[in-house]
DNA sequence: AGAAACTAAACGAACGTTTAGTAAAATATT
DNA sequence: AATATTTTACTAAACGTTCGTTTAGTTTCT
């Protein structure tokens, strides 16, 4: 009755119990033997079912980035208005941020990838839905912008502080509530609606 | 007459040779006969003038960011109103920022580094007088936000569209224009200054 | 019996690093 | 001023380890 996912099913138990290998120490950090041993298995037995290292890691990377942007992507909703829309999405994308350290991780690590073909792949296969969700999202609210800088810039004003985690520890005026996602993501939406002069446009 | 810069000038010239190295194929993809090759010499002679692989990184990593912090430092002048400064600030940032790659990517090796120790001692030695500034630039500026928050937003507003340019490229709405520093100095400035909403406070 | 999912062992290559030796320059001694 | 000595800045070769990967054989399940 497993003959769909008989297969599949274990390339998948391989590839999610190498997430976390590949998101801490990055492709060229983590080897096969490593990978093997988390798996419980022997180095040999990962070319049964990946035929190289490589393949392994885009699968592993894509697997991961699929699952999480697409629960970002079903919370948007268009019943609500643009700017509850953003608001609630810049929400949800600073809890996954938080929540999911891996994710962030892998991130980097493709943003730094040397191989432009193995990051071109990675790149659009991955980000592309969730950026142009964003990008029409943003259009609608202000057309003072140029909506493919703002959707950058509300991307990494949400991300980028969580990926710093670490760094940011050791910066003067840290305080732990930095790290907590409602926080950062109050924080973004107060400075993208208002700005930085005291204008108050409410309470 | 040589007697002071003898021996730290060939270290130097190591150091910089292969900054470009480590910044596009981090520690773990530069070996040390890499680094011997871009600099005439045998693996061996490297540790004539250092004694690991990773005294090498650490002080390659140094070497770059102490140089370009400080330029940015110099800049930024009491003389002018904080608003001016911080204009100042984010434009000669993103200036930086786009020249020098090597610069950019090093920080990112830096932020993936899973060494705990190593980053600790790099973040402190080499961000903490750059964040300090523009710390103490913001509070003077602005007392709704949390000043430690807002220096991050905006030091990661500038550089991170800069990390992210190849990656960007393969966006939907990217534009060549996009790449240049002033164009995004000017984006993150009316950002800061006016938020989403169209209250325009001049023109 | 036959396909599926492995293991044990080994391949050559590349890795960080060490050892032993050398040519040249600086320093000290006569 | 000429010679001996030390120090500097290396090279050639190799050390043991780890790497990605392969081969040949074995267990497990249908």
């Amino acid at each position: 009755m497993d003959q769909f996912i008989g297969k599949g099913g274990k390339r998948e138990e391989i590839m999610e119990l190498s997430v976390p290998l590949f998101a801490v120490f990055g492709y060229d950090g983590v080897s096969m033997r490593d990978v093997a041993a988390v798996c419980g298995l022997t180095p040999a037995a990962l070319y049964y079912h990946f035929s190289h290292k490589e393949d392994l890691y885009l699968e592993v990377v894509a697997h991961a980035f699929r699952e999480k942007s697409a629960a970002l992507l079903i919370k948007l909703k268009d019943s609500d208005s643009p700017w509850v829309q953003l608001e609630n999405f810049i929400t949800n994308l600073a809890h996954l941020a938080a929540k999911d350290e891996d994710f962030l991780r892998l991130m980097q690590w493709v943003r730094l990838d040397s191989e432009e073909m193995r990051q071109q792949k990675l790149v659009t296969h991955v980000f592309k839905d969730l950026f142009l969700a964003v990008h029409a999202l943003v259009a609608k609210l202000n057309s003072r912008y140029d909506p493919y800088m703002l959707s950058m810039s509300i991307i990494h004003l949400v991300l980028i502080p969580f990926e710093g985690k670490k760094i940011r520890k050791f910066m003067p005026g840290y305080r732990p509530e930095h790290d907590q996602p409602d926080v950062l993501a109050r924080h973004v939406i107060d400075l993208l609606r208002m700005g930085l002069f005291e204008y108050r446009t409410s309470d």
